[in-house]
DNA sequence: GCGAGCTCTTGACAAATATCAAGCAAAATG
DNA sequence: CATTTTGCTTGATATTTGTCAAGAGCTCGC
């Protein structure tokens, strides 16, 4: 594995407070790999083989059932995905494939039960992590449950200002038939829904959005940080 | 704090493993106390001042946005709630008020972070509850997305049988009109949706289910154990 | 530059779900 | 024991959401 690989991994919280020689042997295990779009990385109900980390490109985590499928989360450099799973050692909630040209790194579950096991630190920045995505789930949970679809993309829209750099105008980060599944409704209904939000100002064109009146568009979202705000 | 508690909580996975004098300096701090039904025991958006354990009785955990509110969770006896916020030291994301009555145990939560700082044991059995309760959430997740009420009715009957004992007939174990906002319903639905599921042979008589024909609901519901089974 | 294959949009319609109002039944209360 | 309250059910209706089919607009590769 590349030694600039190293330092990005070593930068994220979860690897940054470990002690040095737990470190080493983790990537010792591991390799780095590169994936092109569409590549299905894991199935859900498999068992966790691999921590993943994500370096570049980006992450669709998914679900299925009875025919039907969804898009749970989306997952972005540099962060790790099916951390719970690896953790109890317990097979996949969700399955996971490249959106764009991805670069992975595999880290062998067991090989971080281990180190897990004996390093103190190591043990604390997951539980740090862990309690992170728990709270981003409910967050989630809550929005499905309390809003409506329309209020849901509103939402959306303002949060993605903000990841954006919080001007007037920005861009949608994946295609639209995704970001139906992920506020849970179909495409249809998602174009629909932009035309439902004209009245308060959104203008779409493409995959670009123009916020026309921020007080008015936030007047009808109420967007709340118990909900809105993936930081706390 | 009597005695006799300390033996309950001591036998939870969170608290089993740590060392004895970390335990005990945990109860220190802590007290126990008993609350009548519907009392709002913590209110989401403020601070995480205490880690709450439920010796006895049975709390719902619940959230409110805009004027509507929906049911969570329940947490039964015994086991501990808000121990993400607690970890994370951020506000609390869901409130909680007791559903009969019950006995709870508040445990500071700078305590929790000082001793999780100090035993590895007791850090690593908060990464496993953690992982646990973030599959449970995501399970629930999937289960809003990928079903319509009348099938999450149906596998939530099959697991309530379950968790009854297995017997063909059993009690629902709580009102309907929280089984509902539970299930993300109004409680009308729930009334026609106990309906829709006669044809497959579940007969209802107040809080009394009879499962007719198991085999003819399980074809319908389709349980899966990466949604209905919360053991994994 | 042009067609093939996409995604996205739109309209018409169907299904699911929510709302409102009323009535019923069981449980709590005096 | 009667009365009140509360939760549950039901029907009628409105709203939301999904489905199907068709067409518009893009992108990509040849």
């Amino acid at each position: 594995m590349p030694e600039s690989a190293y330092q990005d991994i070593r930068k994220l919280h979860l690897f940054s407070n470990m002690a040095d020689e737990h470190f080493q042997s983790l990537m010792r295990g591991a390799y780095v790999q590169n994936f092109p779009p569409q590549i299905e990385l894991i199935t859900e109900g498999e068992p966790s083989d691999f921590l993943h980390v994500v370096l570049s490109g980006s992450i669709d985590l998914f679900s299925q059932w009875n025919g039907r499928d969804t898009s749970m989360a989306t997952v972005r450099p540099v962060s790790t995905f099916i951390l719970a799973a690896t953790i109890n050692n317990a097979p996949y909630l969700m399955s996971a494939r490249t959106l764009e040209k991805s670069r992975i790194v595999l880290v062998p579950s067991q090989d971080v039960r281990a180190i897990f096991d004996i390093d103190g630190n190591f043990a604390r920045s997951i539980v740090t992590e862990l309690a992170q995505c728990y709270r981003a789930v409910v967050k989630t949970q809550k929005d499905l449950k309390l809003r409506t679809s329309l209020e849901r993309l509103a939402n959306y829209l303002l949060r993605q200002q903000r990841r954006a750099g919080g001007g007037t105008v920005f861009d949608l980060e994946f295609e639209k038939r995704r970001l139906a599944s992920v506020l849970g409704m179909t495409p249809e209904n998602l174009s629909r829904a932009f035309k439902g939000l004209q009245p308060y100002g959104v203008t779409v064109s493409g995959t670009r959005i123009t916020i026309g009146d921020q007080a008015d568009l936030e007047k009808f979202a109420k967007p709340s940080p118990l909900i809105d705000d993936f930081s706390t």
